[in-house]
DNA sequence: CACCGCTGTGACATCGATTACCTCGTCCGG
DNA sequence: CCGGACGAGGTAATCGATGTCACAGCGGTG
């Protein structure tokens, strides 16, 4: 009953063509008569004809669709930047395939290579493993967010991670704290180590020797973000404040912060999130917007995918401290 | 000198066989000797052979691909739905494309047909309109999350909208209140339908009659909850209590809370958020994990995918009042 | 007038994998 | 000893669109 979808060669029928002039007529090639490309025009709208995007795909060599590698599509963080690339995309048409990495090298690695497999135009990468020699010969164009992929040139949008966290430390400082402490992300991502470097870069500039006590590196998918708090706080001689170098380690550190009631403490967050000016004290934040990253990469893919060829380039997307109240707090 | 990627054929030529032989062993067909399958096997392994996905997925008519159709991929409530249903997903093999419908039902029409044409091989979707004819002669197997398909026998994996709406209401009665405002989506979607009908239910049984100041219809993509919220504390004869209707409502609508000083409301929010349990005081919710609609869902879809044919079901996913504070403090 | 170049067109190969259909032995029962 | 079932494997068509290349017709040119 139901018919089968029209293939290009109904439509050369139906225009009483070739299917090679059909395909002419469809991909817009100048030199066709008007009259043969009425034809077809009109053949295409009689039989609804669309061209299959999987016999194109193939014999083009590249599928019409590009792939975004997060760490985790639910971090809030990620979920922003694929929405706003996932916006850009669908105005032009280009289907966005998201795959997360969990944070592990070798899982990246798989991913990747399926996305390659199947040929996808161009990828938005954020990437947790630090080599890349196998996306040298990439047969698609790359754009590296959150993290600079330093064994490749290519381009990338990130934010100055070091900058920013001294931002942060320095605006903690000039509210009186002494004692900061650090929590923040395992250290084989190269953000947390460059977060880390500013959080250090601000205390030696201020002449405050470093105390590795305050330092806590924590994965914060496993929650263990707020033990760390509740360590650091029931020192002997405990911080007065805390610099939470990113997002998750702010939502799995807050909870415990306040549980033990020491909401008088100092707190900034790198990352913004919901609620942040909503809770008491409202939380300080480096700001940096992902819909931004996300659609700076995504401007970058497409132009890339349009056939510009600019030089490569790392974009670093704009940073700037939001006092909300939890930063601007003085030691006891 | 980059070597092209080996082809089926080069396998066949390796192993001294045919492409079809070779094609036999790889799918693991039975009827091949041991010796020209060990021999096959040793040329795939040699070559680095690895099946062009997308030349299958035009022989076999189907991409091995599932889309998933959700309202905003940066909703949080999204977010963990796709990054579970990902999970899943990536255990199979199996790519994830999404789409989103910004709310628009001429938007789901689009990306839908966009999947279609693409042979995707299955479909979860959050449906935002209410016909879906052309969809019941869909070629692959459909599963709808969050609000079931109507006017299409399809699995479904939704939550009790009225009964947890109603929920909310009668806890919230049975610590005093009688006023309490309602903070919904826009009613052309059915869940927001439902959830007004069960807050209307529950006033109704405890024989309050209703006041329709009291019930406010936000876009809460537009930032237009918390206006609305504030209109409502602002009336004559104020709400003792409100009920945000969904997540967003709530991200909208606690901040203008917070900024009114009218923290001593009685709030209820239907689905949780990060932070609702650290603001002040915490917010209690009728809970409902994403995680958990993902993964029931992508299971249903891949039972199917695996050809099974369980008869159709609209799965209910589990509710439950989860108090924290808001929702426990009595009117004033 | 022969030749050149340009335009519009179509037959056919191609992308890489799957499959309908066929061939060639071999082994078995009758 | 023969027919045929069966196992193993090959040939070529197929999926749907696009690239290659050749060719016909036409106008201009030396």
């Amino acid at each position: 009953m139901k018919a089968p979808r029209p293939r290009l060669r109904d439509v050369a029928e139906a225009a009483q063509t070739s299917t090679k002039t059909a395909s002419r007529v469809i991909n817009g090639d100048v030199r066709v008569s008007a009259s043969t490309r009425a034809r077809v025009e009109q053949a295409v709208v009689d039989l609804g004809y669309r061209p299959d995007p999987l016999a194109r795909s193939l014999r083009l060599g590249q599928d019409e669709t590009i792939g975004v590698v997060v760490d985790e599509v639910g971090d809030p963080f990620f979920a922003s930047v694929i929405g706003e690339i996932e916006r850009m995309a669908l105005d032009r048409g280009v289907s966005v395939i998201i795959a997360s990495t969990r944070r592990l090298a070798e899982r990246e690695r798989i991913v990747l290579d399926g996305l390659l497999q199947r040929r996808v135009a161009g990828l938005i990468i954020a990437s947790i493993s630090d080599t890349h020699a196998y996306l040298r010969t990439s047969p698609c164009p790359l754009v590296f967010i959150d993290r600079a992929a330093e064994d490749l040139a290519a381009d990338a949008v990130v934010v100055d991670d070091r900058g920013g966290a001294r931002m942060a430390i320095e605006h903690l400082m000039r509210h009186g704290h002494r004692r900061i402490a650090y929590i923040g992300d395992r250290l084989d991502t190269a953000t947390a180590r460059y977060r880390l470097a500013g959080y250090r870069d601000a205390l030696e500039a201020a002449g405050i020797a470093p105390d590795e006590d305050l330092v806590a590196e924590v994965e914060p998918a496993k929650g263990d973000a707020g033990v760390a708090a509740e360590t650091l706080l029931r020192l002997a001689n405990p911080p007065t404040a805390i610099f939470s170098a990113n997002t998750r380690c702010s939502l799995g550190t807050l909870p415990t912060v306040h549980r033990l009631r020491r909401t008088d403490i100092g707190f900034v967050s790198f990352g913004d999130f919901a609620m942040a000016d909503t809770i008491t004290p409202a939380i300080t934040i480096i700001e940096h917007s992902p819909e931004l990253i996300g659609r700076l990469a995504a401007e970058r893919l497409f132009s890339r995918l349009a056939g510009e060829d600019p030089p490569v380039e790392t974009i670093l997307a704009p940073l700037r401290v939001v006092p909300r109240g939890s930063g601007e707090l003085g030691p006891a």
